[in-house]
DNA sequence: AACGGCACCTGGTCGC
DNA sequence: TGCGACCAGGTGCCGT
């Protein structure tokens, strides 16, 4: 799925095409997602207009005139603008018709997405209420990990992928930020240093800025807004490439599971 | 409270 | 060519 990044890649290449219009129609084809889409959804969306299009976490938030949509991606989510011609396939499971012929289409082959619409003035929903700042924030901090992972036994990257702790870093960019601040993935949290917690903030928000500038990373079936792939795949240096050389010293890369997730990791510059 | 593990799905790839 | 095993970008929830 997409992880921070390819969120915020499908939340800016849609939001050209959907803020300022109205949803004409909804066109619930499947609604078995993670949680079955709501029976009343497509009437009470019916004929609002979208205020606003915004990522919190790896939820996109769309704002309408009497409530907000709150949609997520799931492992094999995408969303995009297409046209009414556009064939439907296999896994597409909803469509908003928007007011100028737009079509907004989700198309989601493990179902692992979700799809609410909460009503009112204020966007509260339980699946909000716990997640930690947001990465490219200025509250991510390393004194903010420090302080957080004090006597924590868990391995830093489970703790560094836990939606409580930060949000958005999923398994490709944990292993990334890993990498680039020398820390061993399977190190307790609770012992690394303040020193590489600042360096490990400094390279997760580094390197999820550059995923974002480059549409994403697809490495299957991901495509954005517009429809296309993101190109950040190519510059991965450890997700993928267990058994190939590190790109700083040239020993073969290690693989080892944590938390049901591959790890992929150089034991000799990650300590 | 913290942590590990499972479950939810489909589809692609790999080895036999 | 076919078939079973295993793996994949997430995360809520359960039991310990």
């Amino acid at each position: 799925m997409p992880e921070l990044p390819e969120v915020e890649t499908t939340c800016r290449g849609i939001a050209p095409h959907i803020v300022g219009t109205s949803i004409d129609h909804v066109l619930i084809r499947d609604a078995r997602l993670r949680w079955p889409i709501a029976d009343d959804l497509a009437a009470r969306l019916t004929g609002q207009r979208i205020v606003s299009v915004e990522r919190r976490a790896k939820y996109l938030i769309i704002s309408c005139d009497d409530g907000f949509i709150l949609a997520h991606l799931g492992m094999t989510g995408s969303l995009r603008i297409t046209s009414l011609e556009d064939p439907v396939k296999a896994h597409d499971h909803w469509d908003f018709m928007l007011s100028g012929g737009a079509v907004l289409r989700y198309h989601d082959p493990r179902r692992f997405g979700s799809l609410h619409y909460i009503a009112g003035p204020q966007l509260q929903h339980p699946l909000l209420t716990s997640l930690g700042p947001e990465p490219l924030s200025e509250a991510f901090t390393g004194v903010y990990l420090y302080q957080l992972s004090r006597r924590r036994k868990q391995a830093v990257k489970l703790f560094l992928m836990d939606a409580k702790i930060v949000v958005g870093v999923g398994n490709i960019y944990a292993n990334e930020a890993l990498f680039a601040a020398g820390i061993d993935p399977r190190r307790a949290a609770g012992r690394v240093s303040l020193r590489r917690y600042e360096l490990l903030a400094a390279h997760v928000k580094r390197i999820l800025a550059s995923a974002i500038e480059r549409g994403g990373t697809t490495l299957r079936d991901f495509v954005g807004g517009d429809g296309k792939p993101g190109y950040f795949a190519q510059e991965l240096s450890v997700y993928g490439r267990a058994n190939q050389p590190c790109i700083g010293c040239h020993a073969l890369l290690k693989e080892v599971r944590l938390g049901q997730r591959t790890t992929v990791y150089c034991s000799t510059c990650q300590n």
